[in-house]
DNA sequence: AGCACGCCGACT
DNA sequence: GTCGGCGTGCTC
């Protein structure tokens, strides 16, 4: 007689453990490691779950039930998941089921099948090694100094790898970001040792280019790509792919990380700081996290590669887990205009100087803050926002000549005055990408004026000369780079009040700067201070530390980790009771909000298992004790808010 | 979540 | 004496 442990797929955190099952003669053989089975739960309740493992014993050998059926022999929970699973939900005080929710996509019943009967022939659940290829495309050059990328895969080391700004081009003759050609060669490299890399960019136009670059280095039946804009049948399909015992390059977002790539030799991680790249489900695990964990368990090798450097990643460096590297490449030519009259000169002279200048060659960049037409409209004297008389709603204008209209009620403000001064005069706000737009092409008549926004984005735009506006984000790729970039409102992107804009615009207007072509002038509008200095003198993690200094003063993160508490006000104070006993742990708050108690825990990193641990625990305690506290109240009670934790919470800052 | 077990009030 | 109320705790 053998026993499975299973982990149940239930979000409940008290289930969140492994369970023990008898495997009847029946299923013998077809209950193995990894595959889905449907098991039987107390009070004739049925469960679906992973065999985890097999065991020939077991304490709940009197109790245990058998295994209902096996759903597929697919081995779709590989073990080396499966402990990262474990380790990210302990750390994140979440389940482990919910990083196999991420991990594992939704089966597909076709693909699967037809997957299974590609591996004919095999031993049942094994699936078929396919043949060495031919010899592949020729390897590139790594062109880091000092990085001996073979013994670094071997031995498991890690990186901080700074991108040489400026695009490159490609064997196809097509283009990408010198960032996407180095990691295709960190890559190819991997692969070519026989050993599987994943690479994890922020957002699905990283993709597009990542595989434009690894085109021309990684044979195409080598490369599996698992991003969010697939179809969930392409993705179950990729992702069955990645369980092939053969080398593969895995190229994604976020859950590309915790593919079950055969023989992992490295994760490349692009632009850590990308707010994209924190996980948006429970329980919200940052893909550099779950990069670092995993890097670390299976010993293989880990690069956080970024035009500049993220506090986090600096944070790294700092304690040494990070090895600096970067490619040499000269310094971007950046300048700073700052306007004259602050507000005023959205355009600074020096801005159209530069861009009247560089349309004589190629395509300009002008990055802006907002989407759009003009988002907001406001007073003209005291520049307070223009509300709508009826609701009090924001006022704005759907285009150039469309009348102000509130965005809540949707009536027009006809005679309009301002509720606090009483002027009848209205301006734009921050111009959108459109309104630009509009007011480049009155000022560049003969000039070809491109928008890319979040709504409309594009890749890329050919060599000729041509404004082209975009947002933050969605600036395009240039055919041999720009002739000169223009960041615009960086003033009111620094204005959001967060910890962390600094680093965000930073980022930003480096990842902009990084499209230019070698030595084409960058022109950063209305903003000076050590944020701008960092840009022009290209020194990012100088930048970084200097953050990172200044919140080890103040305690934030990632000086420190935080916890976020929330709930009812006896379930928060008795979660926060449990942590009494840890030093280097304090608590911000509990501060009340509509009935529901809001704390903030910050611990230094080596408490983070203790602290994770407690509150989990305070977790299942409220979970499972006496659910309704109040059972006095019998009619519909406005439902008591359970406990909620969440580790790391960047939007509390 | 759902369901079984368990310890106090009205009943054939 | 027993039936059943729902609070409490467990799920292999």
């Amino acid at each position: 007689m053998s026993f499975a442990r299973v982990v149940l797929d239930s979000p409940l955190p008290q289930l969140d453990r492994l369970f023990d099952y008898r495997v009847p003669p029946e299923l013998e053989g077809a209950v193995a490691p990894g595959v889905r089975v449907r098991v039987p739960l107390r009070g004739g309740r049925a469960a679906r779950g992973y065999v985890v493992e097999l065991a020939e014993r077991s304490e709940f050998a009197e109790a245990a039930r058998d295994v209902a059926a096996v759903v597929s022999p697919a081995r779709v929970l590989d073990p080396a998941v499966w402990r990262l699973a474990r380790e990210l939900a302990d750390r994140a005080a979440g389940s482990a089921n919910d990083i196999l929710r991420l991990a594992i996509p939704p089966r597909q019943a076709r693909v699967e099948k037809a997957f299974l009967g590609a591996q004919q022939g095999a031993p049942e659940g094994v699936p078929a090694v396919q043949p060495p290829a031919a010899a592949g495309p020729a390897l590139p050059e790594l062109g880091v100094p000092g990085l001996d990328w073979a013994g670094a895969v071997q031995r498991g080391e890690r990186f901080a790898l700074t991108a040489a700004p400026g695009p490159v081009r490609l064997e196809d003759g097509g283009w990408a970001g010198g960032w996407a050609a180095a990691l295709a060669a960190l890559a190819a490299h991997c692969l070519a040792q026989g050993r599987s890399a994943i690479l994890c960019v922020p957002d699905y136009r990283d993709v597009e280019q990542l595989a434009r670059a690894l085109s021309a280095v990684v044979e195409p039946e080598r490369l599996v790509r698992l991003d969010t804009r697939q179809s969930e049948a392409a993705r179950y399909r990729g992702f069955l792919r990645t369980l092939l015992p053969q080398p593969v390059v895995v190229l994604g977002n976020r859950s590309a990380v915790y593919a079950p790539a055969h023989a992992l030799g490295a994760i490349l991680l692009w632009d850590d700081g990308d707010p994209l790249h924190r996980e948006p489900l429970a329980p919200y695990v940052h893909v550099r996290d779950a990069a670092l964990v995993r890097a670390r368990q299976a010993g293989c090798a880990l690069v956080l590669a970024a035009h500049g450097r993220s506090p986090e990643a600096e944070r790294l460096v700092r304690v040494g887990w990070l090895r600096a590297v970067s490619v040499p490449a000269p310094r971007p030519h950046v300048m700073l205009a700052t306007a004259a009259e602050p507000g005023s000169a959205r355009i600074p002279p020096l801005a159209w100087r530069t861009a009247r200048e560089a349309l004589r060659t190629g395509p300009v960049l002008v990055q802006v803050g907002q989407p759009g037409h003009s988002p907001v409209l406001l007073c003209a004297e005291c520049r307070r926002p223009a509300r709508c008389a009826r609701c009090g709603g924001p006022l704005r204008k759907a285009s150039a000549s469309a009348a102000p209209a509130c965005g809540w009620c949707g009536a027009l403000a006809a005679a309009w005055n301002c509720a606090h001064c009483g002027s009848e005069r209205m301006r734009p706000g921050v111009a959108g990408s459109s309104r630009t737009a509009e007011e480049l092409a009155k000022a560049f008549p003969n000039t070809r004026v491109l928008v890319s926004d979040g709504q409309s984005p594009r890749t890329l735009v050919d060599a000729r000369p041509a404004l082209v506006v975009a947002t933050r984000g969605a600036e395009p790729l240039a055919a041999g780079g720009y002739a000169a970039v223009l960041l615009l409102d960086g003033e009111r992107m620094l204005a959001r009040e967060s910890l962390f804009v600094a680093d965000d615009c930073l980022r930003q207007w480096s990842n902009a700067v990084a499209l230019a072509r070698p030595g084409a002038p960058c022109v950063l509008a209305g903003v000076g201070g050590p944020v701008a200095q960092a840009l022009a003198t290209w020194r990012q993690p100088e930048f970084a530390r200097r953050e990172l200094e200044q919140r080890a003063e103040l305690r934030f993160p990632p000086a420190v980790r935080s916890a976020t508490v929330t709930g009812a006000p006896d379930a928060v104070a008795e979660a926060l009771s449990a942590l009494d006993a840890l030093d280097d742990v304090d608590v911000l708050g509990p501060v009340e909000d509509g009935g529901i108690d809001r704390a903030i825990v910050r611990f230094g990193y080596a408490r983070g298992e203790d602290v994770a641990s407690a509150l989990r625990a305070a977790l299942v305690r409220s979970a499972t004790g006496r659910r309704r506290a109040v059972a006095a109240g019998r009619a519909e009670e406005p439902e008591l808010p359970r406990l909620r934790i969440r580790m790391d919470d960047p939007d509390v800052w």
